[in-house]
DNA sequence: ATGACCAGGATTGCATGCAATCACGCGGAA
DNA sequence: TTCCGCGTGATTGCATGCAATCCTGGTCAT
């Protein structure tokens, strides 16, 4: 749709997804449109839609920033993953083809290869391969209201690039939660690829906020 | 936000959600912007948002219209009312106060008034009633990311206006559902409200799509 | 010293104009 | 008759201009 602000959308969405924009950064409409070479208009249609999808925040007369969230939001934001994405695993399992398994397959051993302790590099590779596996699962699931109430869902881990704060255990135990979700996936084996994905989700939100303490 | 943009989406949704505007409706951008006072530079900033929650499809150069859904994915809409609906109940119950139960009381008694056959007359004060119903516990149970999740999700079940297709005895279960949630949240008790919702959206699952024959 | 108040500059919000694209209907060829 | 191509009208997409609002700092009164 809109090309001009489809493209300005993804291109921002990109940025602030890979860390290029700051959390909580402001984006002021006339910088943005230079930077990206079309006018304010279309800059203005994309910060609404990431603003639906939750990615930045909009205040009247005062512009935009890039969302922050909260602790409390961030808790509710994995109770709401575990109850949408495990589902999303199962439903997209029977459905891959042979290469997108391979697709996934390629992904998490990359991930595992760039993570590996020891090679202390940037780990900021991860972020990009971890969002496209999860993204290629709630794909395949196929159905578009899933994709659309899992979208805004998924941004604030990406934005806390969250595997800065991993111990090296749980980083590993993350990694390879995707290798055997392939695995699973595999096998056909729904159930499983759904309790490892629950696991993984378990994994991630005791390193970002902890255990909930109720 | 931007207060004629916001106006004229709060107008829209309106419209859309009571049926004033059709479901599959075409909507040109000149012919909204004469109707509600303003030119098309908001009208479009509506279009975009009310499309990103789901109301209206957009596509390049083609123009806006109502958005439509298939049985599949208003089948897929249930699945996920149903792994969010009850959870967001469950976390209300607890914070209602004394006035949001009065108002929920007294939705929920004024719906079995003018539902209650023999009395054959417009059932078009339950759909706003109803929606308030629900999106009063949603925004009880307070954290955006659930109102977010959910926004896009509930707006399909209003726009077909359901309860004209309910047989008399289903509309009469999915009214006493509503008084029981009440009576359940008076108590206190978010198990009986949760399970309550579940078999409230089971009955209009079943209503509107019939079982899955999984 | 502290607080209120008031320019000046900067930024957003909206309206409008023009270019780009699409839908539709007509005419011509097979 | 049917299908393809094309021109015209209508609609969307984007750029720009102006008004409205907000933020900043500086000044003045207390």
């Amino acid at each position: 749709m809109r090309p001009a602000a489809e493209q300005a959308a993804q291109s921002l969405r990109e940025e602030i997804l890979s860390g290029v924009i700051a959390s909580g950064a402001r984006l002021g409409e006339a910088e943005l449109a230079t930077r990206l070479q079309v006018s304010r208009t279309p800059i203005r249609e994309a910060l609404t839609r990431l603003a639906a999808e939750g990615l930045v925040e909009l205040q009247p007369h005062r512009g935009a920033r890039v969302a922050t969230w909260s602790t409390a939001e961030l808790r509710e934001i994995f109770e709401l993953r575990l109850r949408l994405e495990p589902y999303a695993v199962r439903l997209a399992v029977p459905k891959l083809g042979p290469e997108q398994l391979d697709e996934l397959q390629e992904l998490a051993e990359s991930m595992l290869r760039t993570g590996k302790p020891g090679r202390r590099q940037d780990l900021g590779p991860i972020v990009e391969a971890n969002r496209r596996f999860h993204g290629l699962f709630i794909e395949v699931a196929g159905t578009a209201p899933l994709a659309a109430a899992l979208r805004g869902v998924t941004h604030a881990a990406v934005v806390h690039q969250n595997f800065h704060d991993y111990t090296p255990e749980a980083l590993l135990r993350s990694l390879h939660h995707h290798v055997e979700m392939v695995a699973a996936a595999r096998a056909g084996d729904g159930d499983w690829a759904e309790a490892i994905m629950r696991a993984h989700l378990y994994n991630a939100r005791a390193t970002m906020i902890g255990v909930p303490r109720s």
